[in-house]
DNA sequence: ATATTAAACGCAACACAATTGCATTTAGTT
DNA sequence: AACTAAATGCAATTGTGTTGCGTTTAATAT
């Protein structure tokens, strides 16, 4: 499906800087920030840009995670993730050189064992060191 | 070992400030947020918690870790941890209720393999979930 | 093709977290 | 009690994210 059809699908309409955000998001495998997203564009309005990712993420067409260094970062949902139920259950990997975050697909954690009490409701796993390109 | 000389030890000046924010971050076995701490006192100037903050972090008294909202927070080290090297292998735990956030010292997580290409310096688990307390 | 309208946009203003510079105060020492 | 480097408190600034509101535009109906 190409990507105006896939924005429509969500209930949203296809405007540029959407249709612009999703393809910046969909390449590289990558969880992006705000201004990298933003460095995408020759000329965006940053509350626009805010705006398209919230609704994206409501959408279920991306998820929001915070990185290593506590900045926002948004990366497309492999599997359709209904907003409620986000699985998550991916590693993230931030890079200490370059700073980009990658989301490792493949590479899943041993479940956890909590103290009574405690209920779990998702985890996040962020693993922290030398990317690929920067080693 | 008292407070004060713990702090002294550590190459700092004993201040009415110091000591109570190491008091609080030393009650409750939790990770404490700048505003959480500021509520504890009745009167500190923001700008020298965050400095007193950032003291005890480079001086390997306390760790920072960014919660699931984005908030940073900051707990006492278990094992006298250098600033460098921060295991940071415990998991974190963050209740979608109250919004506290626990160290879980005594939860650890397996090993987890890389790509190729990929070398790691550190992980961070992150829970959410409902806590003991809000349960 | 054109008109319609709800959604999306762009701007201004605002709220909050965090940092920096600088003059004043204070803890630990001589 | 005096000294000095460290710590404090205030003002100003930066960065991130949000809200309100009038204008524009995508998708629909005519």
């Amino acid at each position: 499906m190409n990507t105006t059809d896939y924005i429509r699908e969500k209930g949203l309409k296809a405007t540029p800087v959407r249709l612009k955000a999703l393809e910046l998001l969909q390449s590289g495998a990558r969880a992006w920030s705000h201004t990298e997203l933003e460095a995408g564009f020759s000329k965006v309005d940053r509350i626009t840009l805010y705006r398209v990712l919230k609704d994206f993420e409501e959408a279920g067409m991306v998820h929001k995670i915070i990185d290593m260094d506590g900045v926002t970062r948004f990366a497309v949902c492999k599997h359709s993730c209904p907003h409620s139920t986000h699985s998550e259950d991916h590693v993230h990997f931030n890079c200490r050189k370059c700073h980009k975050m990658f989301c490792m697909d493949n590479v899943h954690i041993a479940p956890i064992q909590l103290p009574a009490g405690f209920t779990q409701i998702g985890v996040n796993t962020l693993i922290h060191g030398i990317c690929d390109a920067c080693n």
